[in-house]
DNA sequence: TTCCTTATTGCGATTATTCGCAATAAGGAA
DNA sequence: TTCCTTATTGCGAATAATCGCAATAAGGAA
């Protein structure tokens, strides 16, 4: 059973219908060896996929908590699933550098917030921003 | 001496030249009782100041540090200064609740990160996305 | 105060993303 | 297998944000 199809399942059983357009999206940034965007999955599939179905299935992973979303200071959006394994992204707001940082460091904080808000954050893909050692001078 | 003024000096000292848009954007960022938009500022001055400058004058700002931009889920970018004295932001992607965390939660991050990646991050405006507890049903 | 360099603005075009609506098709019921 | 409901798609338009370039003006030098 593959994280695509553990993805596929899970979204049957919560409701929602498969389409071919899904399947593919989904295959493509669970597949992804890096952070993809709408525009870049859109390309993969040469026009047979509108870009706003593609969008519109990307906010669905998002909200049904199957991908992550980051702003890397690019001017667009990148989604990652958890195939990805799980990292911090420091983004310096000076250079634009992407900085992976250790999930160990959230750790606390997510024990934190559960504790006192009752909210669970995901935090296994979250982008902080900030100013890298090179850019402090 | 007001918050924008000491803005402007730095900027000055920085290098930067005040414009009267400039000191109109600041001014309206600085003094905002909420979180402001690009859009909301370019109103405010009716079509007197191009919403490209606007735009421009955020990215500066939050590029020097004296602005944090937070996503809040509701499709286009928040803008504050210190002014509104530091908090978190707990999003939730499913209802799009915005719940404000104490700024406590994260001094221990803060400090992981200077530490081991010599990373200074804007943890004072930070926003988490996550399920709040209403929607963990 | 006047001049000069060049950072900044405004404008129009472009990119990124979302939205409304009619046409299509997924998947349960018969 | 066929039918029916309605979720999903594609399309074209709308909104959010960025960009290139010529015109303007900030601020230091004379």
């Amino acid at each position: 059973m593959t994280h695509c199809h553990t993805i596929l399942n899970e979204l049957r059983l919560r409701g929602y219908r498969i389409t071919p357009q899904r399947e593919l999206i989904i295959r493509a940034v669970a597949h992804s060896p890096h952070h993809i965007t709408a525009e870049e999955i859109a390309e993969k599939f040469q026009g047979n996929i509108n870009i706003a179905t593609v969008y519109r299935t990307l906010d669905l992973l998002w909200q049904e908590g199957f991908a992550r979303r980051n702003d890397l200071s690019e001017g667009k959006t990148f989604y990652a699933t958890f195939q990805h394994g799980p990292h911090i992204h420091l983004v310096c707001r000076k250079c634009s550098k992407v900085i992976d940082a250790n999930i160990q460091v959230v750790n606390s904080l997510s024990e934190d917030l559960s504790m006192n808000y009752q909210f669970k954050p995901d935090l296994d893909h979250l982008s902080i921003f900030g100013v890298c050692s090179e850019c402090q001078e």
